[in-house]
DNA sequence: TAAATAACCAACTAAAAAAGTAGGTTATTT
DNA sequence: AAATAACCTACTTTTTTAGTTGGTTATTTA
């Protein structure tokens, strides 16, 4: 399993668009700017996200990326599915027949593990993320830290 | 983050010695042999579970490894750990200085999954592995197969 | 005490994957 | 017609992983 710079730059670039995409289709350069991505390397995976129907493009002056659908109704697990980062811990891709056509000693712990891990990031929303984007910009206002990270504890 | 093949090689070979161990120390040939790893390979990954304090060697004709622990006291997260696989799925190593100094927009969501993933893995002992191995095998006599990975729905 | 065994160690190589680059073509707007 | 930005392919570099080679050292057994 990996979960790799290019799984964390999808959903980045992913958040920047529903976070401005209100203001009609953003560019990739746009987006290469402000999250810091090059731009060939930003094209090569919105390729991919246009093929799993994540994003859809307008070509042109103007043109750019816009969410294919509403952000609350996409999720963080595909999105890295949809750069082909497999969120499979088993050596074996779930097949089962990691040790001589058998499964291997730890197989279930390592599906388990990509089960867990699944339903995790399958139950965050880029709207989500929006949000608690929002959060800490207001805070950061405030002149205060919050810490996120507690809210799953 | 990278969960691969050494992380599970690892884990694999320590739930080896947690179900042989009892006859006295294994020789990492023996593990070699059980579960197709290269010996050189084991070698280095035994280094480091040796660093870590969670087996301990006995040299010459009939030595080999034991837990240094018993294995309910060893868990999959800190056998990962010990092989240098981090699990952590933020780019700045949890350090929050992912863009500009400052923390990018993912990083609460990649430092949540983080700590997800390993309160996952630190759940689960070596002791708890070996007895579903054996309840595995006892299925497996009675001819019939038991889906563990059911449990955790 | 010699031989066998198995841990221990360092350095190297090969293969794979990830990250990034280069150099274009095509559609659309102004 | 020019500018823009998506779209596409192939390539290079870098990093990591996996595996190999060729030893040494400690300990047991015959």
């Amino acid at each position: 399993m990996r979960l790799t710079t290019r799984g964390r730059y999808a959903v980045t670039a992913m958040l920047d668009l529903a976070i401005h995409g209100d203001k009609g289709p953003i560019s990739l350069a746009d987006i290469s700017e402000r999250q810091e991505i090059s731009l060939s390397y930003l094209e090569q995976l919105f390729a991919k996200l246009r093929q799993q129907e994540l994003v859809s493009s307008v070509r042109g002056p103007g043109g750019g990326y816009r969410l294919s659908r509403c952000s609350d109704d996409i999720n963080v697990a595909e999105i890295i599915d949809a750069v082909n980062e497999c969120i499979d811990a088993t050596s074996c891709n779930g097949k089962g027949n990691c040790h001589n056509g058998d499964i291997c000693l730890t197989h279930h712990l390592w599906d388990d593990l990509s089960r867990q891990i699944h339903r995790f990031l399958s139950g965050i929303t880029l709207d989500s993320l929006v949000h608690q984007h929002e959060v800490q910009l207001v805070s950061l206002q405030q002149g205060e830290q919050v810490d996120l990270s507690a809210r799953c504890e």
